[in-house]
DNA sequence: TATATTTGCAACCAATTAGTTTCATATAAA
DNA sequence: TTTATATGAAACTAATTGGTTGCAAATATA
């Protein structure tokens, strides 16, 4: 089983779970509210969630807190910055600008 | 079948792809022999990058030169943003001074 | 023209994924 | 103590993924 940040970002659904953990840490039961799926299903992703090292735990009593650990995400930044060079290059947007007409013309 | 750019990074042998083909436009041959894999199972790679529009394409007589098409991965850019106002928070920083002595107490 | 090269596509296959239902365990509340 | 709630894990399933081989079409070269 591949467990990285680029597969664990891969599925929507674990993309909402990041994004909804990211403005407050949450119990498996309420973020299984915001989805049409059982609470197994999101229990599932926020296993590999877990496993990717994308969010932390809290335990409090019965309830387990999720909240997110934003390390694996500056890592995927990290990623973007080779590409980043060229989308700002000035070859890149005569580039865009090149296609842009050609899209006007037809 | 999900065609989005987060599915498309998802596989390394696609990331790979991205990045040989960022630096320099290359046919399905020349990127093949750079992976352990058939031609045939690299080009479907480059489908689906082509499906994602994460690659432009430029016929030349027979050859094909992939090129890479930055506006999809500034989409990436783009949802990273609401993380990195968190990860560049002092709240953030300071959770991180307090894991780390946790550790070092270890 | 005959042959070699470059490419994409279809059929097939094993492994993985994303969901389900069922169940066990731990904690809280009556 | 009994009952309800919160959670994780196991077993199962259909769809998807990532690879393979074989083939056809288009273009270049001898």
């Amino acid at each position: 089983m591949r467990r990285d940040i680029y597969q664990a970002i891969a599925d929507p659904t674990r993309r909402a779970i990041i994004t909804l953990i990211a403005l407050q840490a949450m119990t498996p039961n309420a973020l299984a509210e915001h989805f049409d799926m059982t609470r197994q299903a999101v229990s599932k992703h926020i296993k590999i969630l877990t496993e990717c090292q994308v969010v932390k735990q809290e335990q409090a009593g019965r309830e387990i807190y999720y909240k997110l650990d934003t390390n694996k995400m500056k890592e995927i930044d990290k990623w973007l910055e080779q590409f980043r060079k060229i989308w700002e290059s000035r070859f890149n947007q005569l580039d865009n600008v090149l296609s842009t007409i050609k899209k006007k013309k037809k």
